[in-house]
RNA sequence: CGGGGCAUAGCGCAGUUCGGUAGCGCACCUCGCUUGGGACGAGGGGGUCGCAGGUUCAAAUCCUGUUGCUCCGACCA
């Protein structure tokens, strides 16, 4: 390819608009152009690296056994309206009508598609695991598109479905993807954690996300050095923290004037913070009033507060009538003494002696509070609701956690029997019984890789490429293309190195140095061959690393070797 | 959905307060000169000032409505 016959319009300036390192690179690399908010073009430079992506992805999907199709955007509403999500996915599903008044929606996922499309005609065990994926636009009207390919409303995205007899047949499906996952990122050449994720409404089974490291990202993931433990902060599971036994005295009420901070009652009544007891007051659905128990220095973590009371699905803060009505009052509730709510305890609490917990009245709190003896076990949930914090235990090998930000680029779960009951989609089985499929559904958001390679690979000059995922692997650059010499050497190179299966671009503008320079570093080409007159004399050629920026200089004679051998380390 | 901001040439912006018929930098075209890190000089092309009404002799500028974009929050891949 020549930099003459290529599509790739750089630009000094990024519009206002973009905040995202990735973002405005892609922009200004000529890697993407906007369309409206949340849709963009692919231009040459963007869609090849999209294209290595998705080469990659597809080397790793088939050798495990899937196999590819595609299926359509235009989903009929019926399927929907089947699983129950017509109703469910809210605003955030793209719907549209034909001229008939027919309804479709532009597919958000397709589960629904998939397993109406195989139910007819998977009848049998025999025909099973079949793991069938697909590499497709997908639309999601998101309430507020921003960060370019992070979060866009119609992206490209790879997602696979596994269909097996049973629960043993679906674990192993999804070992094969997780393993799968983990070879594409690490051959994109990023820093990523496959972490624990929550899978919320889709219930049961096991989930990962596959998280790629970056302090821009929009997830935060706990995880531990020493063993491979890795999670959301949503979803991080936490031991319970003992404390060291002393002699329990008895629960006494003080007066506490104005302490309605975990601070102030601490300061005031001079006891650690690891002595106190927080209180949050939640509202669900059904305007319930939940209060949610953790240690003072603890934050309560609302997912798991939901996981832990039956029938919650959302939670809000809880507004101070109801809080009266439940007989207390904000800045210092106490499970001790109320009923009108429902009580969730952290687990840590309850291990908890001595503390101070509310009196449910006024400026007075209590001391000497010791859950195990004071609380009403029967009135009260027990359960791990507190948000990991960096430096606490490992659930797995007792180490203490890191925290660090991450972008979320593929995730993995089982989805067990869920869409194949609601669309009747069964297969007969050994002996002889109807069974509905035990699937799994595997998603990896092609442009958001694109942009999270960006995010951990760029320097103020631009984009660094890792070799596999380069729009190019090696720029050719004569410093003058007037100069007939250089050109003519530049070419012998440039077909040298395309001859070696080089992925090569010769950039043949008649532009000044420093512009072609510039570019190539935008652009973030992983080599760059200089041709000048300085080379044209000493007969050797000059390669500049674009990530550490060092020049070499390799014989003309072998310098196609060298170069194939360079490459090999990038 | 709540709260801000913006909309003027492909991109980045000024001009709006105080109405007088649109400008700057980059990019683009021509010529000259220059060629190892986004040169320079000269000339040139390109804008229904988001859209629709209204006020006025006159509207980018004032008024009303509307659409789009954007930031923070709530929500989420």
């Amino acid at each position: 390819m020549r930099a003459t016959e290529l599509y790739a319009p750089t630009l000094r300036e990024s519009p206002a608009e973009a905040e995202l390192i990735s973002h405005k690179l892609m922009f200004r690399a000529g890697f993407i152009r906007k369309a409206a908010g949340g849709i963009y073009s692919y231009l040459p430079l963007g869609w090849r690296t999209m294209k290595k992506i998705m080469q990659i992805i597809r080397e790793e999907m088939d050798a495990k056994g899937g196999q590819e199709i595609m299926m359509p955007i235009t989903q009929p509403a019926e399927m929907w309206k089947e699983s129950g999500r017509w109703a469910v996915y809210g605003d955030e599903m793209m719907r549209l009508k034909d001229r008939h008044g027919r309804e479709f929606a532009l597919g958000p996922t397709h589960e629904e598609m998939i397993t109406t499309l195989i139910r007819d005609e998977v009848r049998s065990y025999k025909q099973l695991p079949l793991m069938l994926y697909q590499i497709q636009n997908k639309y999601r009207d998101e309430i507020r598109p921003r960060f370019g390919l992070m979060r866009s409303r119609e992206f490209v995205m790879k997602d696979l479905y596994s269909f097996d007899k049973d629960v043993e047949g679906m674990n192993i499906s999804y070992q094969k993807m997780y393993d799968a996952y983990s070879r594409i990122f690490e051959r994109c050449g990023l820093k990523f954690r496959a972490v624990e994720a929550d899978n919320g409404a889709i219930g049961g089974g096991h989930s990962h996300e596959f998280t790629v490291l970056a302090p821009s990202g929009e997830s935060s993931i706990a995880y531990c050095e020493k063993c491979n433990f890795a999670a959301s902060d949503e979803k991080a599971e936490l031991k319970i923290i003992q404390t060291a036994p002393e002699e329990l005295k008895p629960l006494e009420k003080v007066q506490t004037p104005a302490c309605h901070t975990i601070e102030k009652v601490k300061n005031f009544l001079k006891v650690p913070i690891e002595k106190t007891i927080k209180a949050v007051a939640f509202m669900d659905d059904a305007e319930r009033l939940i209060l949610a128990f953790v240690r003072g220095d603890h934050e309560v973590n609302e997912i798991k507060v939901i996981n832990s009371v039956e029938g919650a699905n959302h939670l809000y803060m809880a507004g101070d009538k109801l809080i009266e009505k439940a007989g207390t009052v904000a800045g210092f509730m106490s499970p001790i003494g109320i009923s009108n709510a429902i009580i969730v305890v952290d687990q840590s609490v309850m291990l908890m002696t001595n503390a101070v917990a509310g009196a449910n009245e006024i400026d007075a709190h209590f001391i000497n509070v010791t859950p195990k003896r004071d609380f009403d076990a029967e009135k009260i949930i027990i359960s791990d609701i507190r948000m990991v914090q960096e430096g606490d235990p490992c659930p797995h090998c007792g180490e203490k956690l890191k925290m660090t930000r991450g972008i979320e680029v593929g995730q993995v779960f089982t989805l067990g029997k869920k869409y194949s009951e609601a669309l009747h989609a069964t297969f007969l089985d050994e002996d002889g019984t109807t069974k509905p499929f035990e699937m799994g559904c595997y998603g990896i958001g092609v442009g958001r890789t694109m942009a999270a390679a960006i995010e951990q690979n760029n320097d103020a000059d631009g984009i660094i490429w890792n070799r596999a995922i380069a729009p190019f692997e090696v720029v050719v650059v004569p410093v003058n293309a007037k100069d007939d010499k250089q050109l003519a050497f530049a070419e012998e190179i440039y077909n040298e190195l395309q001859k070696s299966g080089v992925d090569v671009l010769l950039d043949d503008r008649k532009e000044r140095a420093g512009v072609k320079f510039k570019d190539c570093d935008l652009i973030g080409y992983p080599l760059r061959v200089t041709i000048s007159p300085k080379t044209l004399e000493s007969g050797k050629i000059e390669v500049k690393v674009r990530r550490s920026g060092e020049f070499l200089n390799f014989e003309r004679e072998n310098c196609v070797k060298s170069i194939l051998e360079l490459l090999e380390t990038l």
